[in-house]
DNA sequence: TTATTTATGTACCAGTCCGCATAATAATCA
DNA sequence: TGATTATTATGCGGACTGGTACATAAATAA
């Protein structure tokens, strides 16, 4: 951000860099059980330089979640408005969303909302509302998206069947983390995104009555 | 289980009326956040007699998770096979689930294992085999369920929708747990199980083409 | 150079973690 | 009664927890 070189001696890390490490490490264990000692072997940097640069281990977590939530809406959301029709649409947003899941690796870490953070919805409000904030983002996205290619819709269909198309998401997050091969979940995504789009249909053409 | 009383010193407490104060606890903060001391203070007994009763933590933990499937089942299976349609055997599976995942709280607590235990399969092998077991027992469940009431699909298709159907549940599960209110969830559970009994139906008049 | 600012590494803090050794207690069995 | 068996409470140990104080190092500004 600054442009100008800062004063004091310059951080020997890449705070962004460094970011997506200690993401990988809660990703894999969640908050809880994720350690300071955990990041600073995983980052190489000491506990006292995690501290500075992030704060403590709530806010690191927060920061995690936040950059985590930025992935998924660059990988899945632009699908939403990319496609002819509304099946293929939700089936690129499940798929760019299965893409962050597993990234490179076979085994899936799933989401690190809904398989990770909502398991300390309990002990952090903070986290807690990080994540209803989250599903709230997600129906929103989704209402609009479902919107947009059914606009005969009212308002309270585009949310509901939202609703749903955001539970299949759900459903591909902890099938992933569960141990379910990508075959598996690419399948499912296909049926998910059909099955949503059948309900619109069938919606649209029930209404009106 | 004994029926004749035991050697020894008679235990003081009941071993499942605690049990279920532990599944409390955990069900709360998850496994990794809840430390023996909150199991302690929360069943009045000290750690070595809790130690001497159920193992240790992982096992009080699994024993937990145990306990809330069998309850998961009892509230939720029996309605599957008790209604007259496919839609309202859904709709009373959903409300069962959800009468635990609320009990007498106005704040639900969620899935002890789609919520909680989800986020520590990247910790414990045991757990994770709890996580993927339960999953694979809902969807068997209502791949029974859904055949039942709709014996001319062919087991792929029963298989692929009744996957979606337990996505359902996840969805209901996140939404609890993230502090959605009954109501809302109530009618996402309606018209959740209104959809999967679409599906079916085209599915059904779709196939053997 | 000298002063200032920031980052790093060591070392440590007080508290908590899980688990257990020990001894006292309370029941049955002989 | 005495021996046996099991549960209880006390208390500790050793590792780990999140977090920080302090001295050192490395940069810029004057």
């Amino acid at each position: 951000m600054p442009v100008r070189p800062t004063r004091g001696r310059p951080r020997k890390f890449d705070k962004e860099e460094v970011l997506q490490k200690i993401l990988k490490e809660f990703w894999i264990r969640g908050f809880a059980a994720t350690s300071l000692d955990d990041l600073s072997a995983a980052t190489g940097l000491t506990r006292p330089s995690l501290y500075a640069a992030y704060g403590n281990k709530t806010q690191m977590y927060l920061a995690a979640l936040q950059s985590f939530v930025g992935q998924m809406s660059d990988n899945a959301l632009p699908a939403l408005s990319a496609a002819d029709d509304l099946q293929s649409a939700l089936e690129g947003f499940y798929q760019g969303a299965l893409n962050v899941y597993f990234g490179s690796r076979k085994q899936a870490l799933g989401c690190l909302v809904f398989t990770t953070a909502i398991a300390d919805v309990g002990s952090d409000t903070q986290i807690k509302k990080a994540v209803s904030g989250f599903v709230e983002g997600l129906d929103g996205a989704l209402t609009q998206g479902i919107h947009s290619y059914a606009p005969q819709l009212d308002a309270a269909h585009a949310q509901s069947l939202a609703r749903l198309a955001s539970g299949m998401l759900m459903n591909l997050a902890t099938r992933a983390r569960a141990g379910e091969k990508r075959d598996a979940l690419d399948e499912l995504a296909a049926t998910s995104a059909a099955f949503v789009a059948q309900a619109v249909g069938a919606s649209s053409g029930r209404k009106k009555a």
